[in-house]
RNA sequence: CGCGGGGUGGAGCAGUUGGCAGCUCGUCGGGCUCAUAACCCGAAGGUCACAAGUUCGAGUCUUGUCCCCGCAA
């Protein structure tokens, strides 16, 4: 069949999803409507801005739709049987689907998942497969059903995580990776050359990163912090506190294994405070910190951040 | 009117009760050195965001304007 044949309803939010959504219109479905969530204050001035998604999808005259709720709601059921689509395609949307959604197009609805399922289940997947040291991560598409990303796999592609990636990288990698998986997917999906996998029902969980945990713990290893913070980095960001009470984002680090220090020198003690160096203690060496941000003050290179702020060898991290 | 921080040589910062504008780095010149991102000596570079006001005198106090940034999403 033809892809312009091929009715699909595009259910996404950041810019992780928008690409998905160009990669579906430039490919030549028929893209009926967008779901995208409500435009919602942001930025300094909590001024109303649009999603991604929503600026792509206007952009093309594709019509928009942006419910608060979806669950109980009779509005989105009806409206999205009147589109009466082929395939409802979720990437990032930020809501669970209730079943009745899901069972509206005649293919089914298929999700874009941004790990090697049954891994990293859940809302961060990207994150935490940096921040456990894995060596490959990758896309999974699936059929939604009942669960938190339990649906039967369809097809997979991978990446590997080097040394240099971050999230960032990784984001940007997965989401043309998964962009291009979709189209495939739903390819093969409507020829019937795509064979369903059940999930195992183990896995792993990939949870929400919230703000508490995104603090460096310097009794880990020093690859321990290295991934961590390269898993959360550039955004949310990974942060160090002093026993003061000052705060300071981490967002780039090295990390040096050397069992000789003294052991007087404790983790989260400053080990090593030059004119472009600044290095902490951790359990099984020390970590270099690169890329810096103090409270109320932008991300910069620690030279420039030495230049100007004073830390003392007795500071500690705690 | 979501909360908060800030505009001072190229970068990052300090500037106390108003009284000659400073620090670290960088840049340029010279020296030392087999050599160097190291070290030594010297130099350049700022209408202290803008405007008005108070004052003998304003980076500093008052008022207004512009711009930037962080948090939060």
């Amino acid at each position: 069949m033809q892809r312009e044949n091929i009715r699909v309803v595009f259910m996404g939010t950041p810019d992780f999803a928008q690409e998905s959504l160009k990669e579906l219109y430039e490919a030549g479905f028929n893209i009926v409507g967008v779901y995208t969530n409500p435009d919602k204050p942001s930025g300094r001035g909590m001024k109303l801005k649009a999603s991604p998604v929503k600026e792509y999808a206007l952009s093309k005259n594709i019509p928009v739709f942006q419910p608060k709720k979806v669950r109980n709601n009779e509005e989105v059921l009806n409206n999205l049987k009147e589109l009466n689509p082929d395939f409802i395609a979720v990437v990032a949307y930020g809501k669970i689907l209730p079943q009745e959604i899901l069972d509206v197009p005649k293919y089914g609805s298929i999700n874009v998942h941004g790990s090697l399922l049954p891994k990293y289940r859940g809302a961060a997947p990207m994150q935490w497969a940096i921040i456990n040291g894995e060596e490959k991560t990758g896309i999974t598409t699936m059929f939604m059903g009942a669960g938190m990303d339990t649906g039967d796999m369809l097809l997979k592609a991978e990446t590997k995580i080097e040394d240099t990636d971050n999230l960032e990288t990784i984001h940007d990698r997965l989401k043309v990776i998964g962009a291009k998986l979709l189209v495939e997917t739903l390819d093969g999906v409507v020829d019937g050359k795509i064979e369903r996998i059940p999930q195992p029902e183990e896995g792993t969980i990939a949870p929400m990163i919230s703000r508490e945990m995104t603090k460096i713990d310097f009794n880990k290893t020093g690859r321990e912090i290295f991934n961590f913070i390269r898993g959360l980095s550039p955004f949310p960001g990974t942060y160090m506190e002093l026993e003061d009470g000052r705060k300071y984002k981490v967002f780039a680090a090295e990390y040096i294994v050397d069992d000789s220090i003294d052991k007087t020198v404790e983790p989260g003690d400053i080990y090593i405070l030059g004119k472009d160096e600044l290095s902490i203690r951790c359990s099984d060496g020390y970590v270099k910190i690169k890329t810096i941000q103090p409270e109320n003050a932008k991300r910069m290179d620690i030279k420039a951040f030495l230049a100007g702020n004073r830390f003392n060898m007795l500071d500690k991290f705690i």
